[in-house]
DNA sequence: GATGAATGAGGCTTCATTCAT
DNA sequence: TATGAATGAAGCCTCATTCAT
C-alpha cells in the first residue's frame, strides 16, 4: 500500500516542480501580467486545469514561484555565512553566495525586482509575509555580523541596519547591471570582488587618512 | 489668428502636463497593467477620448511619463554636476542630486525600478531608446568624472563603468529601501552621506593601510 | 446641448429596456445558469461588453428583470385593487390582475418561481431585499383588505396573514399549471373564475352548514 | 460464492442510498448548478470516480434523487388513501398526507419547485417522463376521487381535474411559504387544517347560501 | 477638437468527465 | 471495483481602442 503511494506521491512532486520552473521562466521572461496561464500550461505539457489543481491560481502559482526561490537564496546564503568566524569573512562570504544565487538565478531577480517595486503597503501585500519574513531574517543576520564588526572597532560606527541594507542594495545594484548586458559569466568573480573592495575599502585611495581630517568632516555637513 | 492660437497652443500644453502627473502618480501606485486608461481619465477630468487624441495609446502615455520624468532627472543631476571644479565635489553633487530627486519623487521611482525589470532586449523594448540614451548620457558623465579621478589618482584605478553603475546602483538601493520604509523625510541627508562616506571610503575603518596588503590580496583570490 | 442630450438619453432608455426584454425571455427560457451573457447579447445584437457596461454582471442583469418585472405586478395589482368599495369585489380583482398579468408574462413566471426555491436565507439573498420588500408591500395590502372582511364578518376569524398568503399561493399555483400545458388563453377566465368560486366558497357543496357541526369541529381535531 | 455477493450487494445497496442523501441535501441547498460533484464526494465520503461508477453522470444522480423522492411521496399519499371509505375523508387525507411528507422533506421540496420551473418541453426533459407519470398516477387518483365526490352531489359540478390540480397546487402553496419563513413546526398541523377548511368551505362565512344566489351567478360573468 | 458609448479579443477560472492504476 | 489526477471546453468579465456625434 506504500509502495504505489509513494511513487504517485513522488511523481506528484516532480509535477509541481517542473510546473514551478516553467512557471518562474515565463514570469521572470513576460512578467507577471503578459503571462497567461495558458503559456505556462502549454510550456509544462499539462493542462491548464491541472495547473489549477495543483496552485489553486494564478496569484498563488506566482507566490509559490517567488517563495520558493527566496526560500532557497536565504538557505544558500545563510548557510554559507555560518561557521565563518572572522566578520570580515563573514561579510565576503555574504556577498560571494548572494552574488553567485542571482547570476545562476537571473531570471528569479527580475521576478524579485518586479516584487519590490510593487510595495503598496496599503493594499494586498503583493509578497505574503511569509518570504518577506524569511528574507528579513537574512536581512538581519547580516545586521548582526556588521553590529559585531562595530564593537569589534572593525567597522564605522554607523547604523548597522543601513549599512546591512545597503550592502544588500549594492549586491542588488550590480546584479541590475548584469540583466541589461549580457555580459560573460566570466566577470562576474571580478564583479564580486570589486563590490567587495568598494564596500570595505570605499572608492578613494587612502592617503593617511589622518592627514585630511576636514575632508571627512565635510561631508557630513554638506547641503 | 495667432493670438487665439498661441492660447490654445498654451492651454494644450496645460492640459498634457495635467494628465502627465495624474498618470504619472496613478501609474506610480497601481503599475502599468493595474492602471485603466479609464482611471486616468476620471481622475483628470478628462473624456477617455480625449486621453487617445492627446497621447495614442496607454503604452505611448506611459512612455511619455516615464520620458519626462527622466529628462527632469538627467537635467538636474546633469546641471548639479557642471561647473564644480573638484573631482570629489562632483561625485558627491551627483549622489546629493540623485538621491534627492528620488526622494521628491517617489511614486515616479517606482515606476522607473519597474522598467528597469522589464528590460527584454529581444521582444519590444519597453523604454523607448531615447529614453535609456538619456540615461546613459547621464552615466557617461559620471564615469568621466571618475575616469578623471582615477587619472589623478585619487580613485583606485578600477574600471571607471563598474564604478559609476555601482554608485548609481548604490543611490538606488538605497531609494529603495525608502519605498519600504514610510520614514521621515529628514533622514534623507543623513542617508546621503552615509552612501557618499561608504562609496568614498568604505565600510571599513583604516588601520594603516599599508600594514596588512595580504588581505587586500586576499580578496581578489577568492573563488 | 439639451437636445441632442436628450436623444442620447432616450437611445440608451431604449437600449436598456431592450436588453432587459430580451435577457427576460432568454433567462426564462433557459434558466439562469444556462442562459450565458453571449447568448443574450447576440440576441440583443450588442456586443458583449455592451451588456456589461448596461449591468455590470449577469447577477446584476438577473435583478434587473426580476425587479422590473416585479415592480410591474404589484403596479398593476395595487393599481386594480384601489377605488374598488367592497371587501368581496377587492379579492376578486387581486385575482383576476395577477393572473392576467402572469398569463401575459408566462416567461417571467417561470423566473419568480425559481427564485422562489432559491430562497436560501443564510447565504447572499438572492432576491434583493428591495424586491421582495416591494412584493411584501403588496401582500400586506392583500392581508389589509382580508383583515377588513373579517371584522366585517365576511371572511372567517382566520389569521388574515394565512388567508392571504394562501390566496397568493393559490394562484400561483394555478397559474403553475399553465407551464406544464400549453393551454388555449381562452380558459384563463374560467379558471380565474374557478379559483375565485373555489377560494370563496370552498369545494363543498354546503348542505345546510349548521345541521353537521360536528363535522366541522372533528376537522380541526384531526392529528 | 453468493454469501460475499449477497454481502457486496447489500453494501452496494447501502452506499447508493447514502450517496442518494447527501445528493439530496446537497442539490436542495445549493440548487443542481451550484452543487459539484466534487462535493457531493467529499461529503459522501467516496471518490469522485466512484459516484460516477453508480450514477454515470451528474444529470443521472439528479434525477434518480428527484425519482426517489417522488415516488416516496406518491406511496405515502397513495397508502394513506386508500382504504378510506368516505370522499372527504380521502380528500383530508391527501391533504394532511401530502404536507406532512413536504414538511418532513423540505429540502426535497425545494429541487421538486426547481423543476417545476424548467419544465422546457422542447429541448430535453428535465424531469424523466417516468417521475412525471409517477406523479400524475397519484393527481389522476385525487382527480378520482374528486369525480366521484362530485358524482356524490358533495362537491361542486366543476371540472374534476381543475379542483385536483388546484388542490396539489393550493398544498404547494403553503409548503412554499414554510420554506421563506423558519416557521416553528408546531403551526404545520394548524396550517393543514386552515388549507382543508379553506378548501373545502371556502374564505366566506356562508350566510344562508340560497339566499344570494346572484353573487354566485354574478362571479362566473365577471371580465 | 472633445466626447463616451460601443466593441470584442483575450484572460482567469470552474467543473463535469475520463482513464490509468 | 474504487480511486483521484488529469483534462479542456466553456463561461464570466475586463479594458484598450475606435468612431459617430
Amino acid at each position: 500500500m506504500s509502495e504505489p503511494n509513494t511513487r504517485r506521491k513522488r511523481e506528484h512532486q516532480q509535477h509541481i516542480k517542473y510546473i514551478l520552473d516553467v512557471a518562474e521562466s515565463t514570469f521572470a521572461e513576460e512578467g507577471f501580467f503578459r503571462t497567461t496561464m495558458r503559456q505556462i500550461a502549454l510550456k509544462a505539457e499539462f493542462a491548464l486545469g491541472t495547473i489549477y489543481s495543483y496552485f489553486g491560481s494564478k496569484r498563488q502559482l506566482y507566490e509559490k514561484v517567488i517563495e520558493t526561490k527566496v526560500n532557497e537564496l536565504v538557505s544558500l546564503v545563510t548557510r554559507e555565512m555560518a561557521d565563518v568566524p572572522s566578520v570580515q569573512d563573514r561579510v565576503k562570504k555574504f556577498i560571494h553566495a548572494k552574488m553567485t544565487f542571482l547570476c545562476e538565478n537571473r531570471s528569479f531577480f527580475r521576478l524579485y525586482l518586479a516584487e519590490l517595486d510593487v510595495s503598496r503597503p496599503d493594499v494586498d501585500h503583493i509578497l505574503p509575509k511569509k518570504v518577506r519574513d524569511k528574507y528579513d531574517s537574512m536581512l538581519c543576520d547580516l545586521t548582526d555580523v556588521i553590529w559585531r564588526g562595530i564593537r569589534e572597532g572593525l567597522f564605522k560606527p554607523m547604523d548597522a541596519k543601513v549599512i546591512a541594507k545597503t550592502l544588500d542594495g549594492l549586491t542588488n545594484a550590480l546584479a541590475l547591471s548584469w540583466l541589461g548586458s549580457a555580459k560573460a559569466s566570466r566577470s562576474i568573480k571580478a564583479d564580486t570582488n570589486a563590490v567587495t573592495e568598494l564596500f570595505l575599502h570605499g572608492a578613494l585611495i587612502h592617503q593617511e587618512p589622518t592627514q585630511n581630517p576636514g575632508n571627512r568632516k565635510e561631508l557630513n555637513n554638506e547641503s
